[in-house]
This record gives structure tokens, C-alpha cells and sequence, in this order.
RNA sequence: GGCGCCAUAGCCAAGUGGUAAGGCAGAGGUCUGCAACACCUUCAUCACCAGUUCAAAUCUGGUUGGCGCCUCCA
């Protein structure tokens, strides 16, 4: 399996540190509103790379934390009048739901901030006693040009940041020893959430978060380490700088990011006005919709969202989910039990999307391709049943295209629905009317289940039916 | 100013040296009472220029046009 390391800005042979296992950790969201369909995407795509990890056989251990401290969550509360404790739970409970519509797996550990102070004061304290940090005045400052590797994964020197420096010696920043350093502990203002230390009481600084949370639940080296392309500087630069310095070990061996997603082909921004959350998409589509648009490209492009791409991602979602239920629609009809000779041999031919399915997923996790190959399986199973196939044949063509998409967190396996009385008593009766030929009658029947949310396929085995 | 990315059909998007996957939309057809689903057929020489090579969308140089990071940001 290969992926692109930052480190390296190479496609590398994946290795885990422990073999069978994967350590990974992903820099979650700032919980200070609903999640935005940018925060989506690295969830998105990192719950995919879990996903195949765990296909492939590996155990995973899956850290993504919540950020609860923070500037933008304290003028939050301020504003509405409330602790930021009460807006951190609030969005922190709104979020999971979103995940959960999006059919993210809940992470194997999902700390917060605010739960780890102890262990980055500590980590702090580490940082000080080997030099690499400094106090000023309750405040703590990470000494950037005594950690050497300074700039190995943004692939900065930290000349050419010198001089992009301009606006860095701003509002109180002047009692850092050098512009480049960067703060670890920050002494409360007045109303902030605050906690005890041995320099000041105030919090921790944002990079040390991660250091801290990371080392604790997936100890001091792990495999992958992950987020959007903006976190690579300076935060996981910094994350980086003080894990390193203080475990004296290599942090993550490998490390991914996300390109951003657009939005009409501009950034998303406040100012722009063009801000869209995940919350305001589920009231229009279903969010596997977006689920599957986020991975109808590569993870490391640019993607753009609008409108006119949901719609388009629905319909190549629905071409999918279409197949699965004319499958389970044909299994509930069969009467052939076993696989024939003939079935036998066309069966075999799946192994082909199968192996074209992982070697997308093994190259840096390919999802375009991998859903190609889904897509291959799809029109495959629609050339090659029918009203004939046996039970197995068809139990095996359902349950391999059900494993492939759930790689990709995709549900094609909806739940049996079961109709009510009256609307089953509908159908028959309008099976009735075209049998007599009365076609407006049928046609009625059809308009009116139609309204109740019920669309009708008359199949050659039989009539369908599905939710709109 | 420094560092870096991208440019493939109407739209989205794979493909990093051997002559263009897949999806959406469109057109024609099969099936169907009709519709829907499905199936078949059809739809590009890869921004531009020059070069390397037997061979380039794929490598090199340049041009044009987009974009990102360097500051909170997924």
C-alpha cells in the first residue's frame, strides 16, 4: 500500500510501526459552531482511509480530537451569555450527529482539550527543563530555531520565514526571544477559562494540544498523522517541533493532508458570505450524497462544490443503490437455491473490479478509481441477473458489492421498509387496473403513491418500489 | 517577496512514456400500456509554444490562465 507523505512529497511504501497495527491520529474541528462542509472532507476522507486500513485486515487505532478551548469559543459565549463549556458540549453533540449522517465512525478515542491540560502542562514543563521553551511573564514560548528540524515537513527554512515575518511582531509579541517562536501557555484574560500551572493560570496554546493527546492515547510515535493542507503550517510544523523535542523520537512517520474544498470556485470565507454547513446540506440531500461527491475526487485536489455536482452525485449514487435493491429484490423472488455452472464462471469475473477496487485504494487511496470499480461491479450484476439467478449467486454478487461500498462508508444495504396495509392494498389494485388495461386508473394509483413519497418500477419480475 | 500546486469532452473526474477509465448530462435505439429502472450504440487527442524520444496527456524549458500556504482556518 502506498501513500503521499508530506514529509517526504513522495507516494511511500506504508509501514506500519507495529505490525497489524495502524496508530493514526486527525486534527479535528474547532467546536465553536455547527461543522462546515469544509471540516466534512477530512473526516470524510480519513474515515475512508480507516476504512480500508481495516478492510486490508489492520487493527486501527483511530484518535481524532475536539478542540474546546478557544479564542472563537469564548467570544461565542460572550456572546450568547453563556460558559464556553456550555457552547464546546453543544456543538461537540451537533457535530456528532453530522458525523454520524455521514456515516463517520466514531473515532477509537476522542479527547478533549480540555480533559488533557495535565499532561501539556507536563509536557511543557519537559520542553523547558531541555531548553526548547522559555516563560516571559506567565507566558511560554517554544524556542523554534533550537529545534533543528524546524521546517522539514512545510519544507520552510526558517530564512525564507524570517523574511515573509512582516506582520509577526504585533500586539505584545515583542518579548519573544526570536519572531519565529511560537506560544506553548497563555495567562488568562479576564472572564477566560483558565486552569493551574506553574508559570501562570491561563491555557494551553493550540499546537500542544495535539502534541499532548496524540502522545497520551497513541503513544510517542505513531503511523499516520493527518488533516487539511493548512494545518501543515504552522500547527503540525509546531506539533512536530514540540513532540519531537521533548519524546527526543521521530513524531508520525507518515503524514496526509486533504486539499480544501470551494465553494463555486472560491474559498470558503465569512467574508464571501459562502459559508455552507454540513447541517444546511442535510436538509436538501441525503448526506451520503455528500459523502460520495467528496470522494468522487482524488483527496489531495481541489474539489468545488455546488449545487449542480449534489445533484449530479445523487444520480451516481442512486445508479448504485439501485443495483443493490434490484439485487435484494430478486433474491426475495428466486427459486434456484445454489450457483450454477454457468453462474459459477461469471462470478469469477468480479474478482477482476475487486482487484481493481484495492489498487486504486493502494495508491494513496484512490477513490475516483475505486469507485470506477464499483461501478464496473454495478453494471455487471445489472448484464447478468435476472428472474433466474439462483439465491447464492445473487447473495454473492449483493454481499460483494455491499463490502466494497462500505470501504468507501457508502450504505447500500438500506433497511427492509415495510409498506403500510392500505398502500400495499394500493399496489395490488393498481396491478389489477393494468391487467384489465385500464391504464388512467393505474396511472392514478401510481401519482397518488407517488405524492406519499413511494416511487413504483414495474421490472419485468415484478413491481418495485422504493422511498423517494 | 519566499515556498508550492493545478490546467483532460457540456459538467465532474481517473490516467505520470506506448497512442484517452468511470460517472452525470445529451443524442439514437431495445425493453415497457406509459413512466421509471436497466441494457446497447454514440459523444475528447488531453490550455498554448518549443524541445527530448522510435513513441508524450504523461519528461524538459517557456507562455497564458487559475489557485494555495507564509496570519485563526479542514
Amino acid at each position: 500500500m502506498k501513500l503521499y507523505n508530506t514529509l517526504s512529497k513522495k507516494k511511500e511504501e506504508f509501514v506500519p510501526v507495529d505490525e497489524g497495527k495502524v496508530k493514526m491520529y486527525v486534527c479535528g474541528p474547532t467546536v465553536y459552531n455547527f461543522i462546515h462542509i469544509g471540516n466534512a472532507r477530512p473526516m470524510i476522507v480519513f474515515d475512508t482511509v480507516r476504512r480500508y486500513f481495516e478492510y486490508k485486515g489492520y487493527d486501527v487505532n483511530y484518535v481524532s480530537n475536539f478542540t474546546d478551548v478557544d479564542d472563537k469559543i469564548i467570544k461565542r459565549a460572550i456572546e450568547e451569555g453563556v460558559t464556553s463549556d456550555e457552547i464546546s458540549k453543544r456543538y461537540i453533540a451537533e457535530c456528532k450527529k453530522d458525523m454520524e449522517g455521514m456515516n463517520i465512525k466514531p473515532a477509537t478515542k476522542h479527547p478533549l482539550a480540555t480533559e488533557e491540560i495535565g499532561g501539556m502542562v507536563e509536557m511543557i514543563s519537559t520542553l523547558i527543563e531541555k531548553g526548547y521553551a522559555y516563560e516571559k511573564n506567565g507566558t511560554v514560548y517554544f524556542r523554534t530555531r533550537r529545534f533543528e528540524d524546524y521546517g522539514k515537513l512545510s519544507h520552510k527554512n526558517l530564512d525564507d520565514l524570517r523574511s515573509g515575518e512582516r506582520s509577526l511582531l504585533v500586539t505584545g509579541e515583542d518579548e519573544k526571544e526570536d519572531p519565529l517562536d511560537f506560544v506553548l501557555w497563555k495567562p488568562k484574560k479576564e472572564g477566560e477559562p483558565s486552569w493551574e500551572s506553574p508559570w501562570s493560570d491561563g491555557r494551553p496554546g493550540w499546537h500542544i494540544e495535539c502534541s499532548e493527546m496524540s502522545k497520551k492515547y497513541l503513544g510517542e510515535q505513531i503511523d499516520i498523522h493527518a488533516g487539511g493542507e493548512d494545518l501543515i503550517f504552522p500547527h503540525h510544523e509546531n506539533e512536530i517541533a514540540q513532540s519531537e523535542a521533548a519524546n527526543g523520537k521521530e513524531f508520525s512517520k507518515y503524514w496526509m493532508h486533504n486539499a480544501f474544498l470551494n465553494i463555486d470556485n472560491k474559498k470558503m470565507s465569512k467574508s464571501l458570505g459562502n459559508f455552507r454547513t454540513v447541517r444546511e446540506i442535510s436538509e436538501q440531500y441525503d448526506l451520503q450524497i455528500l459523502r460520495f461527491f467528496m470522494l468522487s475526487a482524488h483527496y489531495r485536489s481541489p474539489l468545488n462544490f455546488s449545487a449542480d455536482l449534489m445533484e449530479a452525485s445523487k444520480s451516481g449514487l442512486e445508479r448504485i443503490v439501485n443495483a443493490a435493491d434490484h439485487l435484494k429484490f430478486l433474491m426475495k423472488n428466486a427459486e434456484a437455491e445454489n450457483m450454477n455452472e454457468e453462474e459459477r464462471r461469471l462470478f469469477v469475473r468480479t474478482d477482476a473490479f475487486v482487484a481493481d477496487f484495492e489498487r486504486a485504494m493502494e495508491d494513496d487511496f484512490n477513490t475516483a478509481d475505486a469507485i470506477a470499480a464499483v461501478f464496473d461491479l454495478v453494471k455487471f450484476t445489472n448484464s447478468n441477473t435476472d428472474a433466474d439467478s439462483s439465491k447464492e449467486y445473487l447473495g454473492k454478487l449483493f454481499e460483494l458489492l455491499v463490502k466494497l461500498t462500505d470501504v468507501l462508508g457508502l450504505i447500500v444495504d438500506k433497511e427492509e421498509e415495510i409498506l403500510a396495509e392500505d398502500i400495499e392494498k394500493l399496489i395490488e389494485e393498481r396491478q389489477e387496473a393494468r391487467k384489465a388495461k385500464d391504464f388512467a386508473r393505474a396511472d392514478a394509483i401510481r401519482d397518488e403513491l407517488l405524492a406519499k413519497g413511494i416511487i413504483l418500477k414495474d421490472t419485468r419480475e415484478g413491481v418495485q418500489w422504493k422511498k423517494a
